[in-house]
DNA sequence: AATCCCCTCAACCGCTCTCAT
DNA sequence: GATGAGAGCGGTTGAGGGGAT
């Protein structure tokens, strides 16, 4: 006995979405808001259930989404957090305008994550993973010795010997594609991870951020709290530069080649105001 | 050129959280 | 405080794309 679905699944549309449900959603929320995403789909003319609206207008169309790929400065960022919150992805997007949980996620789950076991490097703690097949990761299937590689790499000195930034060379081939494409991800990380403890001891308040963060947190990341404040403030300029890539961002969403640029004015006035 | 394999990311599912009653 | 509804969150899935063979 669980609880109702949030709602009446049969006729429901699912899967991609179409550019005419996208322009129905976004006009029907960009000149009525959201008060309540149920009634959103029936009131916006859609098959389609108050979930999925809302998830299609969060990670998509809204217009204050940053689109393309993350900059250095922003997967250190990531890290950063992600090593202070772990996968409270919401959390951790709130430090990023324009950029969603989701696309975090998947981001983290898709390359940081994978960067950070190539070296060697435990994705939560961000310490040299020490011994060899300690991996939780059962779909990396040839990676211990891999990885015993490069956790030797990274106590010998991550930047300075072996993390060599075309480090395609130095891979085995049968390794190809996956190995290729992670060394070529090459120094921000790595760059973080020198600085690491450093930068976590200097501008964190390791105090004040436990009473108001750590209600629903896991043993671990109760042991390690900082002033969320304080992280947003990590950088001086980035909020300037996130202001900037929020007007940019306008222009890339992907949706909104589709709308002329009469309407894309009129609705971001809308939005704005 | 065909096929295989891996990667990415949009979307879904199920659970938890929050808030109103 | 208990309950229920809606919103939000995080894990997972699978279609599609692209590189490797």
């Amino acid at each position: 006995m669980g609880r109702q679905p949030c709602c009446d699944k049969v006729g429901l549309r699912r899967g991609p979405w179409t550019i005419e449900e996208d322009h129905k959603l976004m006009n029907f929320i960009l000149n009525n808001g959201i008060q309540c995403w149920r009634t959103v789909p029936k009131l916006a003319g859609l098959l389609r259930c108050g979930k999925s609206c809302r998830l299609r207008w969060i990670n998509y169309l809204r217009p204050d989404l940053k689109r393309g790929d993350f900059t250095k400065m922003e997967e250190d960022q990531i890290i950063q957090l992600h090593s202070c919150l772990g996968n409270r992805w919401s959390k951790i997007a709130a430090h990023f305008p324009g950029r969603t949980d989701n696309e975090i996620k998947n981001h983290w789950n898709t390359r940081i994550r994978k960067r950070l076991k190539l070296l060697g490097v435990d994705s939560m703690t961000l310490n040299p993973v020490q011994q060899k097949g300690k991996s939780d990761d059962n779909d990396d299937k040839n990676k211990t010795s891999q990885q015993s590689i490069t956790s030797q790499r990274y106590e010998e000195g991550v930047e300075s010997k072996s993390m060599d930034i075309h480090g395609t060379e130095k891979m085995p081939k049968s390794e190809g594609r996956l190995e290729k494409k992670n060394m070529d991800w090459n120094d921000g990380t790595s760059g973080f991870l020198n600085n690491y403890e450093m930068q976590c001891s200097s501008q964190w308040d390791l105090g004040s951020w436990t009473n108001q963060e750590n209600k629903t947190s896991s043993s671990s990341y109760r042991s390690s709290s900082f002033s969320l404040d304080d992280a947003s403030n990590l950088s001086v300029g980035i909020k300037d530069l996130f202001q900037q890539q929020w007007v940019d961002g306008l222009d890339s969403i992907l949706s909104w080649d589709s709308f002329s640029t009469l309407e894309r004015e009129s609705i971001l006035e809308n939005y704005r105001q």
